[in-house]
DNA sequence: CGTCAAATTGACAAGGCTCAAGTGCCGTGG
DNA sequence: CCACGGCACTTGAGCCTTGTCAATTTGACG
């Protein structure tokens, strides 16, 4: 993928679905003034209590936010990818109150905070589709509450790869059978609230299930019916497949995509 | 409280701080179409899975969104007050994602939510409002993310009653010298990710230590900066006191209030 | 081929859950 | 006015899921 040409298509694909983005508001979001950084894995993007001025848009590759207790624990709170912006509340708030890193080689694109209010401020349907992101977003973390507070570990885990593998085919990035996963199993440890030990050992018995395999360090989900069921996971809090509410009383009758993947049922 | 007079005024309130709502903004959105609704405790306002097109406010009372897993297991995912708007995701979401309830007796606002959709697009500023409220409840979002995942069980239950606690003292309901918190032991449970039964023993030791009182099924915070230490409690993650970031490369000079209270400290 | 991070495995400990049996408070009906 | 019923709260005993600690293996990469 040639990095120059399509910087902004994730981004843009993901925020047309679900939303009208005027080709206006696109071409506006192509021409962001933005520099692209190619960083390593375990790179430090936003540090808890930083004063923002820079948005960064994640362009290839992975990362993740995460806060730490007092006594050092780390809880990672999201994962990102491809077309993800990584620090989108400081539109609006100006204190990073979580931390973002990288978790592989990643290539971010970063222009100024102040640049996309402008463009928001003209283009308010790039506003409301923002704002429907965060949404989703909000509706992510509700599931992860759920998740990490009702749920035992392997069924925990397994919901956890279920739900990234579930959004990277929807940014089209794959399709769940052959997803390959780019978190350590410390990461999955800290996205669920487990030990890496006790992760170990739910993949261990997710691999003798047949659900997953793994090799290279790296997991693939083997059997996706399987592994939807195990992890308890339906996937309408992503809401991709929902249409966009009608802007006043009168209802809209779009050709809205009713491209309803394996992933939906 | 006349409920006639000021339905909107602790929503104005919330949505006034952090951002500039103009007065026409203000007066409009005292003009939405309300009927007031008042309910009994456990009266459900909002169903998993049901289409919106009502929007809830509420104006007296206390409120809990939640959900379930397969087996049955219920998660609490926030608790509401005066001033909340309950089903917000619904003015850019057709489907409910999860269920809302009351926890008291409660008074709600009830206003078509194509009347909200046509007040935001007159009033761009009341839209950013909004989302800048979405934010403050994402990021609460991911401070419950961490707390179920990585915090043990007392300290768990305190961070959620400080946190709590210090909403209610932004929202203006009261000081953290004498709150009483309208939940049940099990509603703490299931927003902590606790059993009943452990929920019951670790606010007996929070007792003991004098960190709180309890009197007929009231819990009232006794020691608020002991509390603060056990509940490992800072509330930079509430954005209570942020200023407004800057509109564009300006830099605005508000007279914005430094009325931080005890309980940013 | 040495180094380092990630993964793996075992033995043991413990925090929180389950089950079970109460107690206390409060509203309701006789 | 009192008895009853229901719900929330309490408490104890034993178990189980997950954490802790420690040692070892594997794989990637210079």
């Amino acid at each position: 993928m040639s990095i120059e040409l399509g910087i902004f298509d994730p981004l843009i694909r993901k925020l047309s679905s679900g939303n009208v983005l005027s080709t206006r508001a696109i071409e506006a979001i192509r021409q962001l003034p933005v520099k692209i950084k190619t960083v390593t894995s375990r790179t430090k993007v936003v540090d808890e209590g930083q004063n923002i001025t820079d948005c960064y848009l994640l362009v290839d590759g992975y990362a993740c936010r995460y806060k730490f207790t007092a006594t050092g624990g780390r809880q990672i709170v999201s994962f990102h990818m491809a077309g993800d912006i990584l620090d989108i509340q400081h539109v609006l708030f100006d204190r990073a109150d979580h931390s973002v890193k990288t978790i592989s080689e990643a290539a971010l694109a970063v222009f100024p905070m102040a640049a996309l209010r402008n463009l928001i401020a003209d283009h308010p349907d790039v506003g409301r589709a923002l704002w429907r992101d965060c949404l989703v977003e909000a509706s992510i973390f509700r599931e992860w509450v759920l998740n990490v507070g009702r749920r035992n570990a392997k069924v925990r885990i397994a919901h956890m790869l279920c739900e990234f593998a579930a959004r990277m085919e929807a940014a089209g990035l794959g399709s769940p059978a052959d997803f390959t996963l780019p978190m350590t199993q410390e990461d999955i440890g800290d996205a669920t609230g487990l030990t890496p030990v006790h992760v170990n050992r739910m993949l261990r018995e997710l691999t003798e299930e047949g659900s997953i395999t793994r090799d290279a360090r790296r997991i693939r989900i083997a059997d996706w019916p399987r592994m939807k069921r195990t992890a308890d996971f339906s996937p309408a809090y992503l809401h991709l497949f929902d249409r966009p509410p009608a802007e006043d009383g009168r209802s809209r009758e779009s050709d809205y995509a009713e491209n309803v993947s394996a992933l939906a049922r």
